[in-house]
RNA sequence: GGCGACGUAGCCAAGUGGCAAGGCAGAGGUCUGCAAAACCUCCAUCCCCAGUUCGAUUCUGGGCGUCGCCU
């Protein structure tokens, strides 16, 4: 955080706490209670809370919470439609001056690592619109056809050469923008300092949190809040849909998948972006880790203060 | 008790007389930006014993086990 702040002290940049860590572990809690101390107002990050209804295996925040704190960027988008980082950072740059521009405390909580570091480190996305037409021809292709397509067209494009969904990505944006595909990947820090603040505990412990989340979100009425988006017309391959929960309750709903055998499907999908979330966050040095026991409230206000 | 089939990694599963596909799960990693996605790397000497053979997971015999059918 060093070079942001020559330019401006940091005293005169709005401090802007920002929660990460692995799903499960109770980021959501803790934002919450740090709204209600600190007079704020929540930005969630995350992908998938910004969709209506779905309100479930997005772990959104409850009524009760709601009414406590306002919360931002999340039950706005209709479901069947696709969101996106780009139109992500907007919204949330824009709820964040508004938050500040009434005196308030905005605090960003989040799961989604592209939605956090894009809003924090201010990525320049070009929110360039999927091209259905261009994707099925691209995807009829396989990976070796897709590069040496993208070469010809951008020499060094900068992008996971072995990976068709990259690839296919930056021929999308190439077909719009022209290349060179890395001329369009700027950043420019928020006007905000961003405080990163990470929980964390043991595998075991986040693990077993998974468990008993997914169980709860089953008993909860997963499977029937499936149903409903279902019956109201939301294709079974809409981003929700693909999220960890609705995934697996699809699953079961085609018949793949016992109701018994659901909660142990969801909790190991959660599993693995928890630790894909603990990696991403882990080499991130700007990122100061507190446990989640005892807890952590304390020693993260003194931290906030300091 | 008889007949038949099968016994390959945590699970599913291909395969061959010459040093064992793949998928899932697991572990580790990537990320200049569609990210709860995608991608990369790693991960077995084939139930046991004896025999045939230069060489057996693959062939033969005997165990043990599982499944099915029959009595």
């Amino acid at each position: 955080m060093a070079g942001a702040d020559a330019a401006l002290p940091a005293k005169l940049l709005t401090r802007v706490p920002v929660i990460v860590g692995p799903t499960g572990i109770g980021k959501s809690r803790l934002a919450f209670e740090l709204a209600v101390r600190l007079g704020g107002e929540i930005v969630v990050a995350d992908s998938r809370q910004v969709y209506e209804r779905l309100d479930i295996a997005t772990n959104k925040p409850s009524p009760e919470m709601r009414g406590r704190v306002r919360y931002h960027m999340i039950d706005f988008v209709d479901p069947s439609l696709n969101f996106n980082a780009a139109q992500y950072v907007r919204g949330a740059t824009a709820a964040i001056d508004d938050i500040a521009a009434r005196g308030r405390v905005p605090i960003v909580e989040g799961g989604t690592m592209l939605y956090v570091d894009a809003l924090s480190d201010g990525f320049t996305l070009t929110g360039i619109p999927p091209n259905a037409a261009l994707r099925s021809e691209l995807e009829q292709l396989d990976i070796a056809a897709l590069r040496s397509r993208l070469l010809a067209v951008d020499p060094d494009p900068g992008v996971d050469l072995d990976n068709p969904v990259r690839v296919i990505r930056a021929l999308e944006i190439l077909d719009v923008a022209g290349p060179p595909l890395r001329r369009l990947r700027t950043r420019t820090p928020p006007q905000w300092q961003p405080v990163r603040i990470g929980l964390t505990a043991s595998l075991e412990v986040i693990d077993s949190r998974l468990d008993e989340r997914s169980r709860r979100q089953v008993e909860r009425g997963l499977v029937d809040e499936t149903q409903q988006a279902l019956d109201a017309g939301v294709p079974p391959t809409a981003a929700v849909l693909t999220g960890i929960g609705y995934a697996e309750a699809l699953a079961h709903l085609r018949g793949e998948l016992s109701l018994e055998e659901l909660p142990a499907a969801m909790a190991r999908s959660n599993r693995r972006y928890a630790r894909r979330q603990l990696r991403w966050w882990r080499r991130d040095g700007r990122v100061r880790w507190f446990e989640i026991e005892p807890d952590p409230l304390p020693g993260i206000l003194r931290y906030l203060d300091e």
